[in-house]
DNA sequence: CATTTTTTTTAGATTTACCTAAATTTAAAT
DNA sequence: ATTTAAATTTAGGTAAATCTAAAAAAAATG
């Protein structure tokens, strides 16, 4: 079957907020779309009818497994799509979301699968964030925001979540990237600030909002 | 001022009729864009409430200056993606034109001026065609088709004005692409049929509903 | 547990981009 | 110059995606 912008901008936010809670609210789609409740109500019967979803009134739904391999599919574009913003037009990372946001819709399968194998199918976009394969599987490494992480473990940052010019600026200014190599000296118990040693960088203090956002794995 | 994909579609529709002729009339709009006659004159109004056509009841229509602009911006980005898909992501030339009508719509300016970048400044599109710079500006090279060609010049192929896979099939099988070098031998006046020499070729007879497709300039 | 408060749904409108069928205008043909 | 035919516009309607305001249901509160 195929799908309209709006439907498939619908069924990607389902999917995200499911990552968090596994039955997702009218109201938080709403606000993630920056739309009516009202709007939302009326958008889930259509998905509903087209079975998509497991929705009752007033409970809150969820999409089924045909919407959660939809919901892949459109994942895996926006993601391939960054990759090839940052890594072969030279856009940084706070600036192909928007972009990426339109270019997923563009439906032709074929072009999914070139873009793939020219971009030499990468695994995850610059935000650090897995891309799903063909199939619609999709590997999720473990990790933890730099505020959870032990002292003197070595950690490699694996993800930002978030993806704002001003998250970049401070990352940039801390020499941060995915992939950056770091530990924790210290956290300090007073405003939950954590003191990081990235290599080749002299020890610096990072403030608990920052960190939480930085997500690692060991390495 | 921002516009719709509808309205972006048809005013490069509007655009290309005008290379034709002068005025463009209603049924051939619709036909262009395999919609009805009534939905034109709708979109109409609308395009000449926004200041983009001259337009006059039952006595067609034109873009103005500011809708000229703005067709040649939506051809600049359709023809930049038509060449990244055949020079970047290996598509053949006949199956781009469906993609690009999608992807000229998103409407970063900054995507279209990194791409171009990236692809090198192209200056024509496969199919030989012309890509109009930031400005608006356009090259347009004089230019004949085969069937009009007199014998023994020496030619090159600048443009395909048939671009369906049928087209490209016949083309691979001639060895003929944008670029190639080659001469008419002779013209036949029976069915209009033209005997070429392509270099590196021996002589071939090409008929003249093909031969009216391939466009060249001298050398 | 009865009553606020919040969330969600329904009812009814609006805008955009279409459509068909009928009316109107222009062009072509007798 | 009529008449006929073709092109174009108008009238009226539909489907998708939105909205606001009101009604209904669920959750929170004292
Ligand atoms: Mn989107
Ligand atoms: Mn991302
Ligand atoms: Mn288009
Ligand atoms: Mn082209």
């Amino acid at each position: 079957m195929n799908f309209s912008v709006s439907e498939e901008n619908y069924i990607k936010s389902i999917y995200h907020l499911q990552q968090q809670t596994a039955t997702v609210t009218t109201n938080s789609l709403a606000n993630e779309l920056r739309t009516k409740p009202a709007s939302v109500t009326d958008m889930l019967k259509k998905l509903q009818t087209k079975q998509l979803v497991e929705y009752e009134k007033y409970r809150g739904f969820k999409l089924n497994a045909t919407g959660n391999k939809i919901a892949l599919g459109i994942v895996r574009r926006h993601r391939l799509w960054e990759f090839f913003l940052v890594n072969k037009l030279g856009f940084e990372w706070d600036k192909v979301h928007a972009i990426a946001e339109e270019l997923e819709h563009v439906s032709s399968m074929e072009l999914i699968k070139k873009l793939d194998a020219f971009l030499n199918f990468p695994q995850t976009d610059p935000h650090g964030d897995p891309i799903p394969d063909t199939n619609g599987k999709i590997t999720v490494i473990k990790q933890l925001s730099l505020a959870d992480i032990a002292v003197k473990k070595n950690v490699v940052v694996s993800s930002v979540s978030n993806q704002s010019p001003e998250m970049l600026e401070m990352l940039k200014h801390y020499h941060i990237g995915i992939g950056t190599s770091l530990k924790v000296n210290k956290h300090f118990t007073f405003d939950g600030s954590v003191e990081i040693k990235v290599v080749q960088q002299n020890p610096c203090v990072i403030s608990e909002q920052v960190a939480k956002n930085i997500f690692v794995h060991h390495d």
